[in-house]
DNA sequence: AAGTGGTCTAGACCACCAT
DNA sequence: TGGTGGTCTAGACCACTTA
């Protein structure tokens, strides 16, 4: 395992990118799975032959995108999708007076299909390949509040089926980890505001017509692979998106 | 100048931080203006009677904020409120298909008047505190596509007048930070889906009723402190909001 | 007590920019 | 050529966790 780190097909001139190059790399081939304590960081300086220092560079750009989480006298490990991660970096409704909450989630459809042009270019796929579709109603303190309409590729989740989708113990991008070994790592969202249509108006309980927020969310893995398109649209009367910015990191003083 | 670090009501367990405080102070006070160099590390590092490491991280999390801006070989300088800073962190609306390009702004009114309670709330102030407010149009490669409706607190830009925010030369944001020495280091933005009242939607084309996205910012200086309030309304029948999360840094690789 | 990450130091060398 | 930030090293010490 002690490729060097001259392997590469080319070596990133830092040497600290090249570390994070292969530790990722590492991560991908799922050396440590999630959860999982990582070698100390003197071993790992030791194995990739670089002073501790650049290791420590290496690893706090990955904490930084929160692939790795450290923690001070136990290790650094494998970011886990949890409640909490979710609900910090990947759900951004919150309600306008109040906690922001997990939403509770209950699974209206499944059906297996075959891709759209439109979907086909979201998730990198070609015209025709096979997907799944999954429609979603999240309720929020009990109110219906959110429709989700996911889109998978059959390619990355080959045995998924309803009874696993809705058997699962935790979040999706949970179960996308620990059954796939895909690890959601990153989204880019497009939001717009549109009209429910009866069907959606129905699940949420508002008029036809009403204005819904519309996000269209492309979840990423490493090397910024699409694996998920959701579109999710959301009631606004007693909810917003929150998006903070401008801030590099938590930084909090 | 030399301000001993142990000199604050509380000094900062790590030092680095109590560095960046200090640095941010100076930067309050306006030590070194907009767009000015600061002392070299090796300097600061003196001053503070700090080595470089320790200085370098301090000045790592102000570039991450975005306060400062280093260049290899020439400094580090204090960040300015140019189209670029703006386009890049501050506006987030781009066209579903092309570019991400600059918005012209065209003035609508400009009016004074004193807080109400949703205005004192956002900004921190008491009720019937005075205030400047100003409805500015959008215009994106020639068409309507925003509405902004800004509130200030006239204690902050006490001798703006319709003139001199008509006549600034750049962004809303760099009078801010020459003119009044205010400068916006982050916002947060709450977004919800909304429909066009009459007016606003004779000045964006669309029907009354149309659905628009609705954004609320706070535009914060540092250590948080509210500077702005703006409401956004977005058609977004061709463009949209775009928010990219899950990078902690920039991290191209 | 042993092992982990977190901070801090001092110094070398490199890459880039201005002159 | 001299000054700047960028990288890398080696080592000391601290804070925290676990056993």
């Amino acid at each position: 395992m002690n490729e060097p780190l001259s392997a590469g097909v080319e070596t990133l001139a830092p040497l600290y990118k090249a570390v994070k190059r292969s530790l990722t790399r590492s991560l991908m081939r799922g050396e440590w799975r999630p959860g999982a304590a990582l070698p100390s960081e003197a071993r790992l300086a030791q194995r990739f032959d670089v002073s501790i220092g650049t290791l420590r560079k290496a690893v706090d750009e990955l904490v930084a995108e929160r692939v790795l989480v450290r923690q001070q006298g136990r290790g650094t490990f494998v970011a886990t999708h949890g409640a909490n991660r979710y609900l910090f970096h990947f759900f951004h409704v919150v309600p306008r007076d109040g906690e922001k909450t997990l939403p509770m989630l209950e699974t209206l459809a499944f059906a297996r299909g075959t891709a759209t042009a439109d979907e086909a270019r979201r998730l990198g796929m070609p015209v025709g390949a096979r997907v799944i579709r999954i429609r979603n109603l999240l309720r929020i303190a009990g109110d219906p509040v959110i429709v989700d309409d996911i889109v998978l590729s059959r390619g990355r989740f080959p045995d998924l089926t309803e009874r696993i989708f809705r058997e699962r113990d935790s979040t999706i991008y949970h179960l996308y980890q620990t059954r796939y070994g895909i690890n959601v790592v990153r989204a880019v969202e497009r939001l717009r505001a549109t009209l429910a249509d009866r069907a959606v108006a129905k699940l949420l309980g508002v008029a036809a017509g009403a204005p819904l927020l519309e996000i269209n969310r492309i979840a990423l893995t490493y090397r910024d692979q699409p694996v998920e398109w959701r579109r999710s649209l959301v009631d606004t009367a007693r909810h917003e998106y929150l998006s903070d910015l401008g801030k590099g990191a938590e930084t909090p003083a």
